[in-house]
DNA sequence: GGAGTTGTTGCAATCGATTGCAATAGGGCT
DNA sequence: AGCCCTATTGCAATCGATTGCAACAACTCC
């Protein structure tokens, strides 16, 4: 009589939402064939004219499956976690943009976690997923040395890094070719007859700021530049304020670089903010160089020099080695490594 | 023995994590004691002496209890899912970072899916979302008269709306005075002793996009403007180009305005577009005024003058509203109106 | 010394769906 | 007529954690 009331009551019943058993009693029927009905792979199992009446009910009835438990007992949730750096710089978007949509084509939802600066913090978020029952992982967070990385191995659950690598190449990654997109950088610089170029690095923490730190070195040997010609300030962070920061120390050096190649576009910004705050004017003074092709840079003013990566896709190819790594856990470490392409803008001219 | 093997292989033993039962056994307790131990509501129950043992093998374990599970007999899952138009629009993290940022306090996960242009998508993801046994839902994508609202109400989950309104209020929303804004933008301009003023409006389905239109139009006749004073075009979305192809439709009118204010920046952006691709010069031939202050506006070149609306701020009341919401099903349905605030810079000047 | 507390712990049902196995019915075959 | 095979369905265990209820011990109090 309950149960009766319950159903006739439908949808005013408030919280609870009818079940598979509901269904199953509202077509005199046993829940595991309401099950196998409604499943895709079990349908050929159940008689085509109960599964129609079936499919009636549950639609009738506004039925959707609790994909939790079903998780429960299949084992898989249907979820990954992805780990931001922060999803307020507009880089990031554009990635997360490009694994959530191969993601959700797979049937996968995403949960985005923002880090925020403390490197001890993404352990524990980690784990939080973990016990969610995550499928994979995309981490966008790594530092080169991560101990989050022997974590996510300890814990045998597919993971990929997307936009850092790490240092041993312990786990599979999609990345960009830091080296060759400061040489696209240097090389043009160079080209219009720069000598004394500066760059502003990214921390040394992270795969991006080394990596590019090297190849602007690399690239500046074997355009003939001398140890002296080029000057390197660190940044702490990937900020515009780190930027601008950074760019005041290149540009109180005795003798100033008449170019700038920053690691990131954000640095860059800071890089405009510094040049204004000392009347200097770009690309006049001083050529810029960005990094990453942020969207809108082409706004600014001058419109920035920058190296552009492809970030969508590579949004697209780590949530494939995902799925591929979800599928076989025994494959290859893959390590994917995108071109970057120079798009030159107003931010660069003679010196 | 097979228990026992795969408790001394520990966490090699792959996809397989240790439960609350393997915690139990090596406790010799009972696993209801463990969940009371590990529970904080219940740890009173249990004597401290062994919650601490507990506590210990738990972590020598590397246990994490299974939230799907506990979710599945609790009827809640900390899941709350966040509905957006679009996570590449710059306008839209902030919006997200306050979402999450209070929802994480509280101990929720949040799950942001991209509608993507069809409506009738979003009703399915809602669905989607329902079935993961989200506790609450953020839509920051609602038109005007949705079908999603009474979708919604009909599931009886908590939401809130945020950043766009519905027709009838019938869900809690946090939302910015549309109408004031337009009244700064337009007041300041009129100020500038601007007389012919475009706007270009947001699409007609979504409320910014109306209300906006109509705070123009009321704060241009409070000003004295007459209907020939002032011109409006609509873009069909809130994007790049779509504001280019509007600003072109005015520029190309009889007589042109001297100020244009968007409905939003990412127009603004295509009023730039718009101003160079005919050889304009803002602010010189036309001032422009944006709305929502986006990052990075203000390295635009000239720098933006936009109506500056408190997106993180929006994010955090949202969450907090909902938060309520699921503590109290039956509380009165809130709206909160935040105030906007003109931020001036350098692309409005004298006509 | 017996009754009544208080503090701890175990038992077993439960959440909703899935799936290997058993059971049934009906058809075709010899 | 009897047997086997196939198609369809039901049964019951299971996933991992939570929680009301019962059981039990130690202790207090009269």
């Amino acid at each position: 009589m309950v149960q009766k009331n319950r159903a006739a009551t439908g949808k005013s019943a408030a919280a609870s939402r009818p079940t598979i058993k509901d269904v199953a009693e509202r077509c005199g029927v046993h829940p595991s064939t309401v099950s196998r009905a409604l499943s895709g792979a079990m349908s050929h199992l159940v008689a085509p004219e109960v599964a129609k009446r079936i499919r009636a009910a549950a639609a009738a009835l506004g039925y959707l499956p609790n994909v939790a438990a079903a998780g429960l007992r299949t084992g898989r949730s249907g979820l990954i976690g992805v780990l931001a750096p922060d999803i307020a710089d507009p880089g990031f978007p554009p990635i997360l943009s490009g694994v959530t949509e191969t993601l959700a084509a797979a049937g996968y939802a995403t949960i985005v976690v923002d880090v925020g600066p403390d490197p001890a913090r993404q352990q524990e978020l980690v784990d939080r997923l973990i016990a969610r029952g995550v499928d994979g992982l995309v981490l966008a967070t790594v530092l080169l040395n991560d101990p989050v990385v022997g974590h996510c191995l300890a814990a045998s659950v597919p993971v990929v890094l997307v936009n850092r690598g790490d240092a041993g190449g312990r786990l599979p990654a999609v990345v960009t070719d830091d080296e060759a997109g400061m040489r696209l950088a240097v090389d043009h610089l160079v080209a219009l007859g720069h000598r004394r170029i500066g760059h502003i690095a990214g921390p040394g923490t992270v795969s991006t700021g080394v990596l590019r730190r090297a190849g602007f070195k690399a690239a500046a040997g074997r355009a003939g530049l001398s140890v002296h010609d080029i000057m390197i300030e660190t940044a702490h962070a990937y900020t515009r304020e780190q930027g601008r920061l950074a760019a005041l120390r290149l540009l109180d050096r005795k003798v100033m670089p008449t170019a700038i190649v920053a690691a990131n576009d954000l640095l860059a910004l800071g890089i405009y903010d510094a040049l204004a705050e000392r009347g200097l004017h770009c690309p006049a003074d001083v050529s810029v160089v960005g990094h990453n092709d942020m969207p809108y840079v082409d706004m600014l003013s001058p419109p920035l020099t920058t190296v552009r990566i492809a970030q969508r896709d590579m949004g697209n190819q780590a949530a494939r080695l995902l799925l591929d790594e979800i599928a076989a856990p025994a494959a290859r470490r893959a390590r994917v490594v995108l071109e970057p392409k120079l798009i030159v803008r107003g931010s660069t001219g003679k010196p």
